[in-house]
RNA sequence: CGGGGCGUAGCGCAGCCUGGUAGCGCACUUGGUUCGGGACCAAGGGGUCGCAGGUUCAAAUCCUGUCGCCCCGACCA
């Protein structure tokens, strides 16, 4: 078991935290292989959950599952120019398909005609085949999903937020015309939303990217954006319009109703493990996880207290009918998860585990709680270490709506988190004051954390922008979809369509 | 690739400056005590001190080289 205490706050030093947050909630650990992580099974079925949960969702949105390979040929790979440029300096390319032992060592051999990428992102291997499958417009839209690993060679890595493989799904979509995509990429855009709001009780925003922040080869790409509790933006799912270009580089043609060849329009979109990050650091406070009751592997803890051996039996019996009773309940549109921990620990360490591990209801059971047919009751969110009796009947009327109160108030926290800490800006000055270079504060000086949102005006040149980040490292995370009225840009005065939300970034 | 830090028991660390042949906490095993509790007492198992070379009667400790990891930056979902 995981054992490990979190010694250091929020505050204090965000990054250990979260890196001991992870650690004492057993939901990964680095591996020997440098960028990649071990996701250990509590983490892996968050993970899991957001799957069952989205994958249901594309599914009812018109979207099928399907498989394609990890392999990409480069030439396939170097087919849009701008996909390549945005991707060429973190691919892992396969060159060699044997090992031989030479003077008592391995070496590659058997080097490939063509070299392989390994896939970061699937567009072009998809293009192909949807070249194949496309014919008439009879054919279209084309409406797949895939659930896969990828591999970015990135500089740095970080659990679960930045891993050089990771775990995520990629829709990818092909339609006859350029409304049809656009609203296809906006829909998913708000499955995405809806997700994170409803199931991870975690607030975005929804907005579409800058040029410089778009993914390469879209036309355009829309965000949802987080605010984590260190008041950095984590950009938590994308979708893109790609117009023709992908379409063009891999032959996805098709004949239309009066009988012309055209090309289709297409789109892709995709959210990672990186949620997990994100649940993380919205959630979690100083004593470990926090899970939203929705996705959370187990939604209630029982731990007996059995150390007096007369009352062994009758306590575990006790438990058992409760744990009985709650399974039957459904929450979710499944079966309530009920943990009843047997195991040979004292209840103070299982107690202090399943608080790391942030489960939203941890009940404990005594020989006085059967006597009075109660149970010592907990909810994560609220009082992790002060247990309260309640009526066993309650308990279990009262389940369903405790859990959704809890989802309902971690929502509401994050949201009240964020509105603290964002702030409408309207001159230079006070921008640059704002997102002042916190780093020469001390740890523990609270304010050394970053600013926050700042909504503010923007003339959308991109050499401005590029400014800002040299100067404050500080970047437009998106020009929310949400209506907004027209202004001046504070650092150039020239007209402004609307705000954007700026923030430092994950 | 730059800057910083670190490799000593499963985990976290001390010891290194001032060489003398390895220790602490947690975890683990056993026995006992305790019993609304992240317990206590006692005993026990577990390490060629990242690797290689050098200096020395003697190296975890000094010197040289090397490998690896973590954190901060540049890159990024």
């Amino acid at each position: 078991m995981s054992t490990q205490k979190i010694t250091k706050t929020r505050a204090a030093d965000y990054q250990d935290w979260y890196l001991q947050v992870v650690a004492a909630a057993d939901l990964a650990e680095n591996s020997d292989v440098k960028g990649c992580m071990v996701i250990k099974p509590w983490g892996y079925a968050l993970w899991e959950n957001v799957q069952r949960v989205l994958d249901g969702m594309f599914k009812d949105t018109g979207h099928s599952n399907a498989y394609f390979p990890l392999f990409i040929p480069l030439s396939y790979f170097a087919k849009e120019a701008t996909h390549v440029e945005g991707f060429a300096k973190e691919m892992a390319v396969v060159t060699h398909h044997r090992l031989e032992m030479k003077d008592g060592k391995l070496e590659p051999a058997g080097k490939l005609e063509e070299p392989l990428v390994v896939r970061p992102t699937s567009e072009t291997i998809i293009g192909a085949s949807f070249a194949k499958w496309v014919q008439s417009y009879r054919d279209l839209p084309l409406l797949i999903n895939q659930w896969a690993n990828v591999v970015r060679w990135e500089m740095r890595t970080r659990l679960f937020l930045r891993t050089t493989e990771f775990l995520w799904q990629e829709g990818h979509t092909a339609h006859a015309t350029p409304e049809e995509a656009v609203e296809e990429t906006m829909k998913m855009l708000g499955v995405y939303a809806t997700f994170a709001e409803d199931y991870m009780a975690m607030p975005v925003i929804q907005g579409e990217k800058t040029a410089g922040e778009r993914f390469p080869g879209a036309v355009s790409t829309y965000c949802i954006e987080a605010m984590m509790q260190d008041r950095k933006a984590l950009q938590a799912g994308t979708s893109h319009f790609l117009g023709q270009n992908f379409a063009k580089a891999s032959g996805i043609q098709f004949s239309n109703d009066k009988n012309e060849i055209a090309f289709a329009w297409t789109t892709s979109w995709g959210v990672s493990t990186r949620l997990v990050g994100g649940m993380i650091m919205t959630h979690a406070d100083d004593d470990g996880m926090v899970c939203p009751p929705r996705l959370a592997p187990k939604h209630v803890v029982i731990i007996p207290h059995l150390r007096v051996p007369e009352d062994r039996e009758r306590v575990l019996a006790y438990c058992h009918a409760l744990a009985a009773e709650l399974r039957a309940l459904r929450y979710d549109d499944a079966k309530l998860r009920v943990e009843l921990d047997l195991r040979d620990l004292s209840p103070g360490d299982k107690k202090w585990e399943w608080v790391r591990k942030g489960v939203p209801i941890r009940l404990e059971v005594g020989g006085r709680d059967v006597d009075g047919a109660v149970a010592m009751f907990a909810r994560r969110d609220k009082q992790a270490d002060k247990p309260a009796p309640m009526p066993r009947d309650q308990i279990v009327g009262t389940m369903l709506a405790t859990l959704e109160d809890i989802q309902r108030s971690l929502l509401e926290r994050a949201k009240a988190f964020r509105a603290e800490h964002s702030k409408v800006i309207d001159t230079k000055e006070a921008f640059y004051e704002y997102f002042k270079e916190p780093a020469k504060k001390k740890p523990s000086d609270p304010t050394a954390i970053h600013a926050g949102f700042a909504w503010a005006h923007f003339n959308g040149d991109p050499a401005l922008e590029a400014k800002i980040k040299d100067d404050l490292k500080v970047t437009v995370r998106c020009i929310p979809l949400e209506p907004g009225e027209p202004g001046t840009c504070p650092f150039t005065g020239e007209p402004s369509a609307k705000r954007v939300v700026w923030a430092k970034s994950y």
